[in-house]
RNA sequence: CGGGGUGUAGCGCAGUCUGGUUAGCGCACCUGCCUUGGGAGCAGGGGGUCGGAGGUUCGAAUCCUCUCACCCCGACCA
């Protein structure tokens, strides 16, 4: 395609409303325009990006069996009603009724839809397995849409559900879709690590993410180098620094308006590990007082996982419950449900004395308090791996992709059975398997840039190879261009010229800010010793070449 | 939903505190000349209901009230 003739707004300088790299540099390489929270434009070369992926994902996904139709994006209401998930989704649904006052939903994933087709076509074990997947806009109503197209409104993801006989089947579907996976996280090249993850609301026994990581992430995941051990954050267990092994005996210290952990223990000149902290939560069975070390923080998903739906406890209910403002709650002496970590188990701590401006030090579990052990605790750098002990590191990430076993949580309510070879009736055993098109982008782009803008990974590039004809005034300069343009795009290659009549500088910065991985830079002063210039825009390496070997080389740069 | 911030030309910003000519600057854009290996130079030019509504005032981008939008942190995230 000609320069001249694409639409490609790139600017000098970013919005100013922008933040993470990815959604400053597809904005500035004119990739895409946002047409309010969360809700993008993509422009040509934005377009082409996501179809170079899109396609990809396709060729992976049709390699396992995966078959590709479509569905509704509006959704009947009925549908939703019957899994449950209308009543247990809040404002994160787009809701709508049509002209007849019925209530319809705009999808935000397709389980139950995907589950009601196969309930009324799939009769037979002799049918399955089936694995369908899509490539489909989805809307969900975001509390806070951010980072350009890392968390949208509206989005495409390819979600494809499995539909199998017994356990034993869906775990080779669950295999076989690590296995694309894989192959399509490799292909886009991208950086990524696969970890467990918490099954969450979609139910189901096993999940894993996949992520790519990245300063721009929203997910964290604890790693280990040494056994492999990755999870996500939201469930991931550790191993905390041991607490300091000292007998003290229980004393009070005045601690005037000193409430937090920080504050009393730069006051008393202790660390953060020394201390407990107190935190009282409400839960359907009544208040509940949760105890983490001072250097830990509480784990809401792992309390709520014991102690069921909690909130925090407000000013008022602290006082009214403990009878002492927060700032200065002990574990001692009260009447309520206490969970504390397991690493309080050891040592002595200073926690609040259940009186105003004092603390106390010398609180001893089993001594000063009796508590239920859990893990409630966040996973933090350096706490042992729970698999091998070795120091654990945390890493910020993307979500790109994620897989479900689901079971039979959609096909039990939808009524999706079969029969098996003894004529008995039994649900399908599902699984569910997203990816996002736009985050694998903007992944891309945070994995791969510099000052001078994106340095795409060569398969999803929006273009292959840029020609630069460096003065296109110059005639032999415009006849080869002309000459490898043509030769190139015979072989398949999909390349841009720019033949805009620009100056030579406006050629570079464009070329580098939109990413072609290769540029073929051809100028006056190399051509008059008939060279030209192949540019590695991801290296920089630049090499002089004859130009009659110009695309030979290319051609063999892709063939690496 | 809680906290913070920002809305002035396509993009980036100044002006607002302390009200007062035709509301400025850089880049981009248009015309001409010139230039062609890293976002050139000279000359000329176009583009704004200062987010919106109401109010105060002789006079509002500027002060007051309401409202909308967007961004960031947190909560949430199937």
């Amino acid at each position: 395609m000609r320069y001249s003739q694409l639409f490609i707004p790139t600017l000098r300088q970013p919005p100013a409303d922008a933040e993470a790299v990815s959604h400053k540099l597809l904005v500035r390489a004119g990739f895409v325009r946002q047409l309010a929270a969360g809700l993008y434009i993509f422009l040509p070369l934005g377009w082409k990006v996501m179809e170079k992926i899109n396609n990809i994902i396709r060729e992976e996904m049709n390699r396992i069996g995966a078959q590709e139709l479509s569905m509704p994006v509006l959704h009947p209401a009925e549908v939703w009603q019957q899994t449950g998930r209308w009543d247990e989704i809040g404002d994160e649904m787009f809701r709508l009724k049509d002209r007849k006052g019925s209530d319809m939903c705009l999808g935000m994933t397709h389980e139950e839809i995907m589950t009601w087709l196969a309930s009324k076509e799939i009769r037979s074990y002799k049918e399955l397995p089936q694995t369908w997947y899509q490539i489909q806009t989805k809307l969900r109503d975001e509390a806070r849409p951010k980072s350009g197209i890392l968390r949208t409104r509206e989005f495409t993801m390819k979600d494809s559900y499995s539909f199998d006989a017994d356990e034993e089947a869906l775990q080779k579907s669950y295999d076989l879709h690590i296995e694309a996976y894989n192959r399509i996280f490799d292909r886009c090249g991208l950086d990524f690590i696969i970890v467990d993850s918490d099954p969450g609301m979609m139910g189901g026994a096993m999940a894993h993410e996949y992520m790519a990581p990245s300063e721009a992430g929203e997910d964290e995941v604890a790693l280990c180098t040494k056994c492999g051990f990755a999870a996500n954050l939201e469930l991931a267990g550790s191993v905390p620094l041991p607490s300091e092994d000292k007998e003290e005996a229980l004393e009070e210290i005045e601690t005037p308006e000193k409430r937090t952990v920080e504050e009393v223990s730069s006051f008393l000149k202790l660390k953060a590990m020394n201390f407990m902290k107190s935190l009282l939560v409400m839960t359907d069975g009544g208040p509940v007082l949760a105890l983490v070390r001072g250097d830990q923080k509480l784990h809401e998903h792992k309390l709520q996982k014991i102690v069921g739906t909690l909130r925090h406890a407000t000013k008022d209910e602290i006082k009214d419950t403990l009878g002492v403002e927060a700032g200065f709650i002990g574990p001692m002496g009260h009447d309520i449900r206490i969970v504390a970590d397991e690493v309080l188990q050891k040592g002595c701590y200073v926690s609040g004395a259940n009186k105003p401006h004092y603390h106390a030090r010398g609180i001893k579990a089993g001594r000063e308090f009796a508590a239920e052990w859990a893990d409630i605790h966040f996973a933090q750098e350096g706490d042992g791996c729970p698999g091998c002990k070795e120091p654990l590191h945390i890493k910020k990430v993307i979500e790109i992709g994620n897989i479900f076993k689901l079971g039979t949580k959609y096909s039990a309510p939808l009524n999706a059975v079969y029969l098996d070879e003894s004529g008995k009736e039994k649900p399908m055993i599902m699984g569910s398997y997203g990816i996002g098109p736009a985050r694998i982008a903007a992944a891309a782009v945070e994995q791969n840039n510099d000052d001078n803008g994106i340095k795409w990974p060569k398969n999803i590039a929006p273009f292959d190879v840029a020609i630069l004809p460096l003065n296109v005034k110059h005639d032999a300069s415009i006849e080869l261009a002309e000459r490898i343009y043509g030769e190139l795009r015979d072989k398949g290659v999909d390349v841009l010229m720019d033949d805009r009549d620009e100056r030579a500088g406006i050629k570079f910065k464009d070329a580098d800010l939109i990413g072609i991985p290769i540029h073929i830079i051809i100028g006056e002063r190399n051509l008059k010793e008939d060279l030209v210039e192949i540019k590695d825009r991801s290296t920089g390496d630049a090499d002089k070449i004859r130009s009659g070997d110009a695309v030979g080389s290319v051609l063999r740069s892709f063939s690496k």
